[in-house]
RNA sequence: GGUCUCUUGGCCGAGUGGCUAGGCAGUGGUCUGCAAAACCACCCACGGCGGUUCGAAUCCGCCAGAGACCUCCA
């Protein structure tokens, strides 16, 4: 399928246009994702943009591209709002609990792996933490000083902003201008070490009380909150990669100051291809932790939280989550989820029949531009909801030849099977909910099954049905179909 | 206040000038002892007002509403 590879568009956030995707080396792509800060369980919102890249990091593998895939731990450097006096954020959570910051970081690490994992996600080729590259930070603001794109203040080093400006158009990425910029400002701390308000930290100078910090030429302190991303990417992709992802929320000032400092320090721009994910909503308002506007994976996979009316199985949040587009925002309510969940479930039916099909001696249906569709989808800016509808044309297609109102044959249905399989479950990354079978429990049920059949065919509906209700009433569900029942 | 985005049928959501996705719900049907499930068919919407055009959900303007960013945030 290398005419899909080769006709990949992607929507560039720098240029706001779909643009054709050719990577920096044939056959290679580097991908870089801002990840999350773990100072916090990560909220379903997090977990939506991280979904949207696994997809697109799928399909790129899918198409037959090697890509290396860095995504961040950041576990130092964001400063926490006015309360404290620029002090670390998970310094500042640590010194709440009482405990020491690397050990929240630990414990929230370990709880985004197991939600990610949950959700399907593969992890990354390489997930670098921003205090394990202190050192490339360190080298970098050297980098930007000796370029003359920033100064030394006080003990921190700054970012500056309109020196860069003279020569680079910073504010390119989220449509700012300098200007505008300037006359809103906000006074926030370390104003007073700033030549200009728009100048951001490189590097900052920690307190006594600081409990995260390290010795520096500029002395002991902490790296700015922009810089290491645009370390880590340079180290393992390169001055210049190819994708760089992250939330919507992202894109200014975080993004803009990677590309500020990038090519400041590297004398080219960090990024061939920006892009957003959209954020997540929540009663119609960003799914957002500070807020309180927001629902945890966790509680959404047991049901106990104030939002949705019952219980959802992770895959099929992520196939809810499939059938809206990356770019564009997407509202949860329960409704919505319970209308996925069906549409989840028809999906798994169908793949399962295509496995039974039985082929002809030829197929009614052009299969092979079926299989087109899905790659034309997932080609045209990784469009799932689209590839989504295309599978549902597929999923009615197999169920015409199950009831033998259509026909395939076994060169098209080996291709089906292929590639409905490879699309559902290694792009989109849908997979079956994982059962609680139990392999004591199968024979057993055989046997009840069995045991009511036998009054079914002597017509004894009583007996029947009262199988039926102890069972559901014990959470196991019978479906009779034409060659027996069934029970899941 | 500044910058930007969005507004699609009962619900969720694709779609950028004519061929008008898909899922869920609903209606009808098939199947079934009944039920559930499953399957099939049907259901043709684009905030309001103007404009451009042979033709607009799709382009332009105005109005209304919603949201995002401007400050840590996926």
């Amino acid at each position: 399928m290398s005419t899909y590879k080769a006709n990949l568009a992607i929507y560039n956030s720098l240029t706001g246009q779909k643009e054709k995707f050719t990577p920096l080396h044939d056959g290679f792509v580097g991908l870089y994702v801002c990840g999350p800060t773990v100072y916090s369980n990560v909220h379903l919102g997090n977990c939506r943009t991280f979904i949207s890249f696994d997809v697109i990091y799928r399909y790129l593998t899918y198409l037959g591209y090697k890509v290396r895939y860095v995504r961040n731990i950041t576990d130092v450097g964001h400063l926490v709002d006015d309360a404290d006096q620029g002090e670390d954020k998970i310094a500042k959570k640590a010194r709440l609990e009482k405990l020491e910051p690397m050990e929240i970081v630990q414990s929230y690490t370990v709880d985004f792996h197991k939600v990610l994992n949950q959700f399907n996600n593969i992890p990354p080729n390489i997930e670098p933490t921003a205090t394990g590259h202190i050192i490339e930070q360190i080298e970098m603001v050297k980098a930007i000083l000796d370029k003359g794109f920033a100064y030394e203040s006080n003990g921190s080093v700054y970012f500056d902003v309109e020196k860069y400006n003279e020569s680079h158009p910073y504010g390119e990425l989220s449509g700012r201008k300098i200007e505008d910029l300037l006359s809103n400002t906000r006074d926030l701390d370390g104003q007073n070490e700033k030549r200009a308000p728009l100048d951001f930290a490189l590097w900052k100078n920690a307190s006594d009380e600081h409990l995260m910090k390290w010795p520096s030429p500029w002395g002991i302190g902490f790296p700015g909150w922009h810089l290491e991303c645009s370390a880590m990417s340079t180290k393992y992709l390169g001055k210049q990669f190819d994708i760089h992802g992250g939330g919507m929320d992202l894109k200014f000032p975080h993004h803009e100051c990677e590309i500020a400092q990038g090519t400041s320090a590297n004398g080219e721009s960090p990024v061939r291809y920006w892009m957003h994910g959209n954020m997540l909503t929540l009663n119609g308002k960003k799914m957002s932790k500070s807020t309180g506007n927001s629902i945890l994976p966790e509680e959404l996979f047991s049901g106990d939280n104030d939002f949705m009316e019952k219980a959802f199985d992770p895959m099929v949040v992520r196939f809810f989550m499939m059938q809206a587009h990356y770019r564009s925002t997407l509202d949860f309510t329960s409704e919505a989820l319970l209308a996925a969940e069906k549409g989840y479930n028809k999906l798994m039916e169908a793949l399962a029949t295509l496995e039974k099909l039985e082929a002809k001696e030829s197929s009614s249906v052009d299969v092979s531009s079926l299989v087109n569709s899905f790659y034309e989808a997932m080609s045209d800016d990784f469009n799932a909801p689209i590839l989504v509808a295309n599978l549902f044309e597929a999923v009615k297609f197999i169920n015409s030849v199950k009831d033998n109102k259509a026909t395939i044959s076994k060169n098209d249905l080996a291709l089906l099977q292929k590639e409905m399989n490879g699309f559902v479950t290694s792009v989109l990354g849908i997979s079956a909910q994982q059962e609680s079978s139990n392999d004591k429990l199968s024979p057993v049920m055989d046997l009840v099954l069995d045991l009511r059949q036998e009054a079914r065919i002597n017509k004894d509906w009583g007996t029947s049905d009262k199988i039926r209700d102890g069972l559901a009433a014990a959470g196991i569900v019978v479906k009779d179909g034409k060659d027996g029942s069934s029970w899941k």
